[in-house]
RNA sequence: CGAGGUGUGGCGCAGCUUGGCUAGCGCGUCUGCUUUGGGAGCAGAAGGCCGGAGGUUCAAAUCCUCUCACCUCGACCA
């Protein structure tokens, strides 16, 4: 491709709308323009970087026995309300109407829609297992869209979905797409930690996130040396075991007044007593019974903790009518004190604590001088709060590191879920009618990109790895002008096309400083830079982005020596199997 | 939804407090000349109903009201 052809004009200044990294640098190389909030145009450069991601995906699952299909952005809303997530999904869904008024959806993931097909179309255990996948646009409507294509509105991803007979063959089929994942982001230049997380609205048991560490990440995960991983939902720690309390001094509770003060914070502050000395109590709904959850007045609720020890399916924040109707009391008064210990939940934590304040249940009011065991029980010790730098790894003891991650991709084990619901069913060998045990696995294809970048860039631009760069070398004459570095220039950039090599070729007659600085921000892997003093002894210039100096190279060995790089480069991304670790479960 | 902020040529910004001549600057674009190893210089040119609607005023980018879009933090989130 001859630059002077390309669409792409290069910014220089950061623009305005971009905060993170990743997405200055996609804005200002050409890559990505914004069409709304969350809606982006990717320009040529951008989508041939796209499109060789797709590519290692689909290359990978294919490996795998994946076939690719192609299922509808919209969906009607009768398959929605099959499984439930039509309501469930609440405002995350983009709805739209037909003009007979008929609902639609822009789907956000396509387990209805696969699971259809399967039910029509795969009536026998002999075509069992089998996967399917897509490469599609998504939709969901974000509360607030942030960094690029970080996370969008509307996005690219391979969604997978298998279906098996058994346990075992989902099993199988699972820790295939493990392995696949983990190839597909290395092959990306990603190293990626594989996390436990929680399947949410997505249901199922066994599930996977494959994570990649950066600062600019929304999620936090919880890594142990010893290869526990976990993310911030799914963080279980070690909860230490320490002598019961004893209290120095005989206390006994006492009321106080406290008019207006509904927070921990505001608490401290009207006490002047650090958080620590408090219980927090909230009142959640799950499923559809009050109940009330503890945690030491600094710690946080986890919610999704809270769900899995109680083993309800919902699990909501109660509001200052029903915490009323429950506790006699409002919002930010709540406590233990006189509730029934069959609807009281409390972290281990809360054991340990003395003479400790509470939400009398009565409105301004609070308790003092309450303990455990003497002014209240609880009914279920189970740990339900965050875990915190610094907590212990369950498995091993050692310090749990936190970090900030992006989610790169995720794999669950669906079970009977969509298939229970859709009445999907096929025939065993036994001429019995069962129903299908399911597997889904995603990839955010453009968070990828975003992911890539972020962490492959320097002062000057991208750092692409060479399986995904927009272009794998650049030409690049330092006189356009000049016959004789023309004629050189385009003769290189003739062999490497004919070569099969993915080649840019600066053909701008522009000063050469403004054709470096291009070529860094974007980010072509290799530059071949063809100039006088270099010509008059038959030499030309190879220059890796990623390294400081060029070699001086003759002309005509120029073109294997590329060759044999772009090789090696390639072979260095796809070895890593020393790292990688199967699938634990 | 809560809190803060921004909308002015393609991009980045100034002007607004205290209303007043033809709305500026840098980058980019086009023409010409000179340049040519890290975002060149000179000369010239094109390109704006100042986000939108209403109001106040002799007069509004500037003041008032409403509205829309976008960004950041939080809440939320396969």
């Amino acid at each position: 491709m001859r630059v002077s052809k390309m669409l792409t004009h290069t910014l220089k200044e950061d623009p305005q709308e971009a905060e993170v990294m990743s997405h200055k640098l996609m804005i200002r190389a050409g890559m990505l323009r914004r069409v709304s909030s969350g809606i982006y145009n990717y320009l040529p450069l951008g989508w041939k970087v796209i499109r060789k991601v797709m590519d290692i995906i689909r290359e990978e699952m294919n490996a795998i026995e994946g076939q690719e299909l192609l299922m509808p952005a919209m969906n009607p809303r009768e398959l929605w309300e099959e499984t439930g997530r039509w309501e469930e999904m609440g405002d995350n869904l983009f709805r739209l109407k037909d003009r007979w008024g008929r609902d639609y959806c822009l789907g956000m993931t396509h387990e209805e829609v696969i699971t259809d097909i399967a039910r029509k179309e795969i009536q026998s255990y002999k075509d069992l297992p089998i996967m399917l996948y897509q490469i599609q646009t998504k939709f969901r409507d974000e509360p607030r869209p942030r960094a690029g294509v970080m996370r969008g509105r509307e996005f690219i991803m391979k969604d997978a979905y298998s279906f098996h007979d058994s346990d075992e063959s989902l099993d199988e089929k699972y820790r295939d797409n493990y392995r696949a994942y983990w190839r597909i982001f290395a092959r990306c230049g990603m190293e990626t930690v594989p996390v436990k997380a929680d399947p949410g609205p997505i249901g199922g048991t066994d599930n996977h996130e494959f994570m990649v560490l950066s600062p600019v990440g929304e999620d936090t995960v919880f890594l142990c040396e010893c290869g526990n991983g976990a993310n911030k939902e799914m963080a279980y720690f070690k909860d230490e075991e320490k002598d019961p309390p004893v209290r120095s001094k005989e206390s006994s509770r006492e009321k106080i007044h406290t008019p207006g003060v509904s927070t921990i914070e505001k608490l401290c502050k009207s006490l002047k007593i650090s958080a620590d000395r408090f219980m927090k109590a909230i009142v959640y709904i799950a499923d559809g019974k009050p109940i009330m959850a503890i945690v030491r007045g600094d710690r946080d609720i986890n919610q999704v903790k809270l769900r899995r020890g109680l083993g309800v399916k919902t699990l909501a924040m109660a509001n200052d009518d029903e915490i009323l109707k429950f506790t006699g009391g409002h919002l930010g008064f709540s406590g233990p004190v006189g509730m029934d210990p069959s609807v009281v939940v409390a972290d281990p934590e809360i054991k340990y604590m003395v003479d400790t304040i509470c939400g009398a249940n009565e409105k301004d009011y609070h308790f003092r001088n309450v303990n455990p065991g003497t002014d209240f029980t609880v009914g279920k010790y189970i740990q339900i709060r965050d875990a915190v730098e610094g907590d212990k790894c369950p498995e091993c003891g050692k310090v749990l590191d936190a970090k900030r991650s992006i989610e790169l991709g995720h794999i669950f084990k669906l079970g009977r879920k969509y298939s229970n619901d859709m009445k999907a069913t096929f025939l065993d060998d036994k001429s019995e009618r069962k129903t299908f045990i399911m597997g889904c696995y995603g990839i955010g294809v453009t968070r990828i990109v975003a992911a890539v970048i972020e962490t492959h860039n320097d002062k000057n631009g991208i750092i692409w790895p060479i399986s995904i760069a927009p272009y794998e070398c650049l030409v690049m004459p330092v006189m356009y002008n000049d016959d004789e570095q023309r004629g050189i220039s385009e003769e290189i950039y003739k062999k490497l096309k004919e070569k099969g090599i993915d080649v840019a070729y600066d053909d701008r007659d522009s000063r050469p400083g403004f054709k470096f600085k291009d070529a860094d921000l974007i980010g072509y892997p290799l530059r071949v830079i063809v100039g006088k003093k270099a010509i008059k002894d038959g030499l030309v210039e190879l220059k890796l982005r990623d390294e400081k100096e060029a070699q001086m190279v003759k002309i005509e060995e120029v073109v294997d020596m590329i060759i044999d790089i772009i090789k090696v480069e390639k072979t260095k991304l796809m070895s890593f199997s020393d790292r990688f670790e199967e699938c634990p479960c």
